[in-house]
DNA sequence: GTTAACAACGAAAACGGTTTCGTGTTGATA
DNA sequence: TATCAACACGAAACCGTTTTCGTTGTTAAC
């Protein structure tokens, strides 16, 4: 078991002092051409690597990247972590994820865990409960020391910094009219229970559409279910009790619950009742019948997030004191239709 | 903006030493009671932290465990992640996530990257390539170095080190039992292309299942399909030439897709076809018909992966010389029953 | 009135690097 | 021969902690 070795074995191995190994390493023109190749060819045999840990210390800078999400077995928050890594790898940044579980005190002392030196940045989905309390002392707080946040997709207003989300409001506007003009007249929505930013901005969408459209807003076709329990019975009484000829959902599993149930009911999809999911995941290409939904481009939003964080955390430097200036990049969403609407 | 505190900024400002001032937080009793006070007062209302990359400098401890994946879009490795994730946190441990997509070279340079001391531990799942290659010397050089490993789900012979996995080979066997209780004479198995140990062993299974009960093996009705890429010809062919009663496949995804061709060829499920799949995630629950499957339980994998690891790394310390023990954990997967089988 | 014990604190080394600033040696130049 | 660069290297500071080992000043004991 050969431990790693350190610049200072090296040195003294090799007769000579620290400086001039790291110097030599860094082909450094100060040392001679015979001294440097010595070294070199010494590091090169036992596999010499510099401590990360050591350089980060000295640079003050770890390249380490902080994420943050609610939930990690959920497809949207995994293809956005995708898109984060991907990114962050190809500029030497590494990841370090923890999962909120969407509690609001694991969001801070998962904040204040990694905020004490271990990485040069935060990106994050709030949690429900963080949402839901809305207290953000703890964003806050970071922002105030100096490290550059990005939020996605889960974001608030009330929190200044870099954030990347989709056209939740615009993309279910889209949706409802396409309903709309396949000649839908009743058409339902199926939400979250608990306060989150994207699915108010959704239902907001939905609703302007019908209004804009000439439909009336009828309360008995929307039905709000608990974002993470599933609540078959009331979903059941819905259908049994609500005449409707479409859905809109939130997200997909929303959707696919829903379609099961309205087969069970008889219904023919999509020649009785339309489906539209959020969140264009395997589940919505392997629906029976196959669910047609708004693809929110999670990679494409962890690219994005990844990009903006690293920047202002390499800007940083230079500027240092000059105000920061944020700002919010929208990713477009875009209907995918299959077979649960007409065509 | 405040940068964060540090020890000799408090020193300065309370003018005493580093060390009264490292002591006081640390309620030595070195200190005198008024000193102390003073300075915890000072610390906390400055909000003072230790810095973590000091301390793992300090401590050759960084409190991170390294997790390499395949791929992060995936329902079983996250859930295994989670599992993972939850544990270190009771542990006080960080989680950086790294992804091979699949490919050896990211494998080894992600490895390389985070065995610089930025981690305590790895856990990891192959690479398919790595599996193919059947080079590992990556792993056997971060196992020199005196760094723990933990193998899970995608493990190898070749490599001596901590490991948990499932029991395929009796999981798949039992599934095959089940179905030829149930009847079924012609039971095909869907499996990968690629040389992955883990449907090699459910392939076993299924083989010797079939022989056991005097089925002989009938390779027409072996499928293998490529693991990433879809080829919905090569099914669609599969099921137009081959007269079937019962499917196994080794995961939930090549399931649904051949539910979804068996029905378009008008079978019905389960009474002309029964269908099993390995990996119970949301997909096999939202299928339709529900489909029976194999609970891999990937988040208990991964609390027993990070409860492996971490008494590992906790140990080094102590024993340090001793000759290291190995062991291989096995997590009993189960059959959960739905609709795609008779029962 | 010594001396020993103790309380309260500081100096310095260590973790593993990088980097600035000497310093001694060489060869060339005046 | 004295002077000066250039060259090749080392010493030391620094990043932010912890911890060992002094070093004081005070007090109790003899």
């Amino acid at each position: 078991m050969k431990k790693k070795i350190t610049l200072k074995q090296i040195a003294r191995e090799l007769e000579v002092s620290i400086s001039t190994v790291s110097k030599a390493l860094k082909n450094s023109k100060e040392i001679s051409r015979d001294t440097t190749e010595k070294i070199q060819a010494f590091a090169k045999l036992y596999h010499y690597k510099p401590n990360n840990i050591a350089l980060s210390l000295k640079n003050r800078r770890t390249k380490n990247i902080g994420v943050i999400i609610p939930d990690i077995v959920h497809h949207f928050f995994t293809t956005v972590f995708r898109g984060i890594e991907k990114y962050a790898d190809t500029r030497g940044y590494n990841v370090i994820a923890c999962v909120s579980d969407e509690s609001f005190e694991k969001e801070v002392i998962n904040m204040e865990m990694l905020a004490n030196g271990s990485i040069d940045g935060f990106i994050m989905a709030l949690s429900a409960e963080t949402q839901r309390k809305n207290d953000f002392h703890h964003l806050m707080e970071i922002l105030d020391q100096g490290m550059p946040l990005v939020l996605f997709d889960r974001v608030t207003d009330e929190v200044i910094c870099d954030k990347v989300v989709i056209n939740d409001f615009e993309s279910a506007y889209m949706a409802t009219k396409k309903l709309i003009e396949d000649g839908r007249k009743r058409i339902a929505l199926i939400t979250t229970e608990s306060y989150l930013n994207v699915s108010e901005k959704r239902a907001q969408g939905y609703c302007n559409a019908l209004k804009d459209h000439g439909l009336e807003l009828d309360k008995n076709l929307i039905l709000r279910l608990p974002y993470q329990f599933e609540d078959e019975k009331k979903s059941e009484a819905f259908f049994a009790s609500t005449n409707m000829d479409a859905v809109l959902c939130v997200n997909e599993i929303f959707a696919v619950r829903a379609m099961r149930i309205a087969q069970a009911n008889g219904k023919k999809i999509p020649e009785d009742i339309s489906f539209i999911g959020f969140t264009d995941g395997i589940i919505s290409k392997l629906a029976n019948p196959a669910l047609t939904s708004i693809a929110q481009h999670g990679e494409r939003m962890g690219n994005v997030a990844a990009k903006m964080l690293i920047e202002k955390i390499e800007q940083d430097d230079e500027i240092e004191q000059e105000e920061a200036t944020y700002k919010t990049e929208v990713i477009e969403a875009t209907l995918i239709e299959r077979e649960s609407t007409i065509n």
